[in-house]
DNA sequence: AGCCTCGTCGCAATCGATTGCGAAGGGATG
DNA sequence: CATCCCTTCGCAATCGATTGCGACGAGGCT
């Protein structure tokens, strides 16, 4: 029965009671009632109350420090003003920024987020997505949804809201970036170089992301009279050694192609490395497009050239998508539009770089604020 | 009062209805009481249940795929099994990769962890620690703690269970690396190598990381009878700009500086960039130590030699010392031993590099999931 | 003047879990 | 055989917020 007294934030005043409705109700001269409803956010419950009350009752709650208790209100509610998301790993730039924005989107909606990683394992995002359910989340923002589970079909046939963000899967809300165009405009730009033999990395198999990448810039080739060869896409790990790996192979190969394209930029890392290995210059002998244009890619010794696209802005949408749903109105999935910033590992000779070896560009935040 | 009903995990059967104690009770034919009993985890509470009664209700309780509804029991005790977690940035790996080691302790510890970034900035610090508390967490788990805040002791005066990460601050539980030893390994690294003029690029001073490296590395130098002059020594930003820019300046001291310790690996790229943008080659010109050795610092063109410290188990140690701090039991500090990883940034023409070009490493993972 | 309507607000039930207290029963002991 | 103790379990209060329903009063309308 010893409850300790909550504790009020580090902001203003009061000092040890734990100052609930009741206490403001007492205060007011009110019911605890009328006091919920003038502390409401929604208007029609507010509008229940007389201007001159409810004014009172704010500025009373204001002086005492009222602070809704969670517990109490998702207890009646049944709703726990928090979200679930899930992501392959954190220690991914690019899904750090994503959850970045989610969190921010969320919390200006009034949400908490509560994060857990995946290891892109079918396993653990089934037990990951269980224990955030059993943390009763209203919702659920999924970043590293697989074509080859049936996960998310399973959560949506349990009518549990949730929005996809970064990959997509057929049928369901999903905000992303358009990656058939993000890998066109890699193809485009090769093309443009005036490259005829190219490879491409591809990326993971059950990632939307690697598969349409891939399927843009073969488009792109296909079209212009140029069709990339079956042998010349490999399949890798999202990472490093994944990209040096399938870039040792394809390196390999002759006549050797004079220009790899990596549906992400730490596989376009290995790449290079692969390049750098096998005695060749990245970007005279062989060019190298990334994805995603993570802070690290302008600041390489040899800059990355690199499908920009808008992460932070991506974990805004799906949040605010996500919530919306919350309210009732229908989702609705996005495609947000990816451009390309060209470098020096595609234009080394060219306008932008005549020396080949880089310098390390440097604009790029590649931050680590931590010590 | 049209309360949805509660959603089941993806695991077990059960149907529609929301599973509850009561729901159990009725069918084990006992009071709810019972089976709250039943189900503690709470050995002393436990045992005030027959045996042969706890196992039917436990198998009861599993067939019907129960889940302990967190508002219920959080309203009723007070506590709600989360943790919060504040940090400067997630996208920053190193303390992406704590964080990581916190959420899986405090998951088997039976928490959830909710995190927040501050951008090391005092203002959000205070407002997302409010939010955090506001969100009744049991404790905090800050990795953003400064010496010229008062935040920490504001929080600490108000009873509030805290355990710093990373970061130290005096009279204060923290789970740190020996950043004293750290930097002195790195100094006496140099030291071995013959290195007699160096420059330090020392990290924010507020951050308690920053300056004990620092310190821990002109300790070196001093007992070494090379005392480094305060003029080699500039504080910065822990980004690659900040580092690339401290760099410049030192780079532009006469005699110039043989080897440049930065606090922080990300810093160390821009140094290294700075290197060589001034027409100097990193390893065998000016060497390089970073500090973490995050999965990248191996990949680079030019390995760079870090100090290694254990941060995904500081972030193990510093949840569960916390769990055990809200056990009742008390908290005490820890730091853990830092190791040295030389590569080519220093060793250039020496055993590991003799060509100086360094090759990218490769081992490590720095990896990217997503796609 | 009487009746109806609308604006305000109080009443009380309710969500699900936890726990101090007390009661019932069985076994052991004097 | 009576008493006491211990084990096991039920009772009921409680945490804090939300909300349907009903009551009350003031004002407007006919």
């Amino acid at each position: 029965m010893a409850r300790q007294g909550a504790r009020a934030g580090t902001g203003t005043h009061t000092g040890r009671v734990p100052v609930t409705l009741a206490q403001i109700a007492r205060q007011a001269g009110v019911h605890v009632s009328t006091v919920s409803r003038a502390l409401s956010t929604d208007e029609d419950v507010r509008g229940g109350v007389a201007t001159e009350t409810a004014t009172l009752i704010r500025t009373l709650a204001e002086e005492l420090g009222y602070q809704r208790d969670p517990a109490g209100a998702a207890l009646r509610t049944g709703r726990s003003r928090m979200l679930g998301v899930l992501v392959p790993r954190l220690t991914d730039i690019v899904l750090a920024t994503v959850y970045e924005g989610i969190d921010a989107a969320a919390a200006a909606a009034g949400y908490h987020t509560v994060v857990a990683n995946t290891s892109d394992d079918p396993q653990l995002q089934r037990r990951r997505a269980d224990a955030l359910l059993a943390r009763r989340v209203d919702g659920l923002v999924l970043g590293d949804a697989r074509s080859d589970s049936d996960l998310v079909a399973e959560l949506a046939r349990q009518r549990i809201p949730l929005v996809l963000v970064s990959r997509r899967l057929p049928g369901r809300v999903s905000v992303t970036t358009d990656d058939l165009l993000g890998g066109r405009l890699a193809g485009e730009h090769l093309l443009d170089l005036g490259h005829e033999r190219v490879a491409v990395v591809a990326g993971e198999p059950y990632a939307s992301t690697g598969a349409e990448r891939t399927q843009g810039f073969l488009d792109a080739f296909a079209e212009a009279g140029l069709p990339v060869p079956e042998s010349h896409v490999v399949s890798s790990p999202f990472d490093v050694p994944g990209g040096r790996a399938a870039a040792e192979h394809l390196l390999s190969l002759r006549p050797r192609p004079t220009a790899i394209f990596a549906v992400n930029d730490f596989a376009a890392i290995g790449v290079m490395a692969a390049v750098r290995d096998a005695g060749l210059l990245v970007g005279r002998d062989v060019a190298v497009v990334g994805y995603n244009d993570v802070p690290l890619a302008a600041a390489l010794p040899v800059p990355l050239t690199s499908v920009s696209s808008p992460m932070y802005r991506m974990g805004e949408l799906a949040a605010t998508t996500l919530v919306n749903m919350l309210n009732g109105k229908p989702g609705r999935s996005r495609r947000l539009r990816p451009t390309l910033v060209a470098r020096a590992s595609t234009l080394a000779g060219g306008p932008l770089d005549t020396d080949g070896t880089g310098g390390t560009g440097g604009t790029g935040g590649t931050n680590g604020t931590n010590g």
